[in-house]
DNA sequence: TATGACATGTAATCTGTTACATGATTAG
DNA sequence: CTAATCATGTAACAGATTACATGTCATA
């Protein structure tokens, strides 16, 4: 019934999709070079994901020949694969979001510019923001309670609190850069 | 044949089992409660997984029939299961341990002073710090070479990057506790 | 008496991992 | 000629998510 839901992997699909139309062998050299390797760069996980969009008509794959090589299938977004992009990365930063370490909120981030401008960029650092002051609240308090637990267990949950103040701190950075931007923009 | 490999939320269990022997309930209600909301609370997740540490031989459950409350099953670490959770925490800290963010490093550190001592905790940190270095310099020359990607993408990984560098800061002042504390020791 | 906390599980489904399988083209 | 890279897939399996199912006990 409801339009069935997308793993992390597919997003990640449709962003790189929407910044360059690819093969799904590209991709999976986007997964194993750069710094996403969290995703599975594994054919196993790729093509799989590429035709769940694909029977979701989130994207369309068209087949190339070119000259001497193997022929190769390229996927591009569709218009309804586009809208579904926009609405994940519009999405309210939760505090769901933050307890998986904040990397999917990094991905909508890094994708919000080209795929939908500057504002939905700014967008996402500021619900950042609001969801990361109660969440470093609360992490504070469980510190406080620990008194009585082991010094490295203290310790691995500082080293939690002392990454998301340091993530707050690029929120405010990034928040900054963004608007000096717009202002240039509108003067 | 080989020894099936356990997965994180596995490891968690066995860390915690060895801290306090608990029942499946109990488990849940720390994976919800605490910091720990990385893993799964969900029963279909849990109780699964200590069936499988049960099947083999890791762990040992046995019934609590306490006055007036429902039949709990509490669960303790085998010899064999605290052998397991030793050599689980003093691997070495490798890279693909880093790109999945340090999560399970951090909890292999923060069971090792319960599970080993402190010379556990002090040999994990040393190897974090070893990884961490050419760790960086890559994501820092990765960061050189997307001049031309939009400014959000760019952006996302430098927050990756402080990241990393709020990580060793943590892990020098992690070492210095602990080697602080070595010395009173053999003072 | 009804709600919520305690307590344990199962079943369907989805996804990812690992390993295998195939085949073309290019560089040494 | 042979190894590496390009390029795409499948199959078996393990594990997680979600939802369902059951039942006790305390308290309001």
């Amino acid at each position: 019934m409801s339009p069935p839901k997308i793993p992390a992997l597919g997003y990640a699909l449709l962003g790189l999709l929407q910044m360059k139309p690819s093969s799904g062998y590209d991709l999976r050299k986007v997964f194993s070079s750069t710094s996403m390797k969290t995703y599975s760069d594994s054919p196993g996980a790729i093509y799989p994901a590429l035709n769940r969009l694909q029977k979701q008509a989130l994207i369309r794959g068209t087949v190339e020949q070119r000259s001497g090589l193997r022929q190769r299938q390229v996927f591009r977004l569709t218009p309804k694969g586009l809208a579904e992009l926009k609405q994940w990365i519009t999405r309210a930063v939760t505090r769901e979001d933050l307890v998986r370490g904040g990397q999917e909120v990094m991905l909508r981030f890094a994708f919000s510019e080209p795929a939908i401008g500057p504002a939905a960029s700014l967008a996402i650092l500021k619900s950042l923001e609001t969801a990361l002051q109660p969440h470093l609240k609360h992490l504070r308090e469980q510190l406080q309670a620990m008194k009585a637990a082991p010094a490295s267990a203290r310790l691995a949950l500082d080293c939690g609190i002392r990454s998301y103040e340091s993530l707050f701190d690029w929120t405010r950075y990034a928040i900054n850069t963004y608007e000096k931007e717009g202002k240039r923009g509108t003067s």
